[in-house]
DNA sequence: AATAAAAACAGTAATGATTACTGATTTTGA
DNA sequence: TCAAAATCAGTAATCATTACTGTTTTTATT
């Protein structure tokens, strides 16, 4: 076999486990954690390979990280405009997959990122006026 | 009123009229064929501001560069990962923006990237065998 | 159409997230 | 057990993007 690293291991179980969307450098710090010697760029690397095999999601929202995911479940990204947040929310298909599915593409990966007005940020508007 | 330049009008213009992702670069060699003087920190500049008011998208795909679109209609960005390149699949709806909308999320732009081998490689691969 | 404040610009310098490099260590497959 | 292949730690380099500065354009008001 081929790929194995016991600093790939950790890396795989850090994103596996955290519920946030963390960049490059917050892996590395809870990777710490575990291989506390472990090098910057070896997160770098793997997350990079582990993203290019399709065992990790990565998301952009314009604020100059990658965010990184675990979580290959279909699931959108909604991100608030306000308050910069990132959020869940599952699907119980992946319609997006299925539809490239139907047009001849064999899909591994989707990722959804939804931009707009969280609940939470629409509240505090409504309690302005 | 604000936020008007003729340097933002013509990128907006280049961007919609582009059917490929062009990077913040391609983009800038576009726009310098009407503004011949636009500086790059302009198009850089004038990119950001338009993602952070929903106005383009912008995907990541993981070669380094942010890509950008002008289209907001609903569509799929189906990115082969033997190939790299991005196609446009359009769908009558958004169903990631209803979805969050019965959330109580107010959304106003979507990126859907589902990555795989798109049907030429597929083809492509199965002359090999 | 004159004017002043605000915004945006061109050109350039600086930043810093990410990548590349090198010699050492670990993993793999026989 | 051993050698080739892969990966690593540590560090240096890259380069896409952002910040800065003095100038020009746009806006809003008279």
């Amino acid at each position: 076999m081929k790929n194995y690293s016991k600093q790939r291991e950790a890396i795989i179980t850090v994103l596996r486990d955290m519920k946030t969307h963390p960049t490059a450098n917050a892996v590395y710090e809870k990777v710490r954690e575990i291989i506390p010697n472990i090098s910057l760029g070896t997160v770098y690397r793997n997350l990079a390979a582990l993203r290019e095999s399709g065992d990790i999601l990565a998301i952009s929202i314009g604020d100059g990280f990658d965010h990184f995911d675990g979580d290959k479940k279909p699931h959108i990204h909604l991100h608030c405009r306000e308050c910069k947040e990132i959020t869940d929310l599952y699907m119980t298909e992946d319609p997006a997959g299925e539809f490239a599915t139907s047009q001849g593409f064999v899909p591994d990966t989707s990722v959804y990122i939804v931009s707009g007005i969280c609940k939470d940020c629409i509240s505090k508007q409504e309690n302005q006026i």
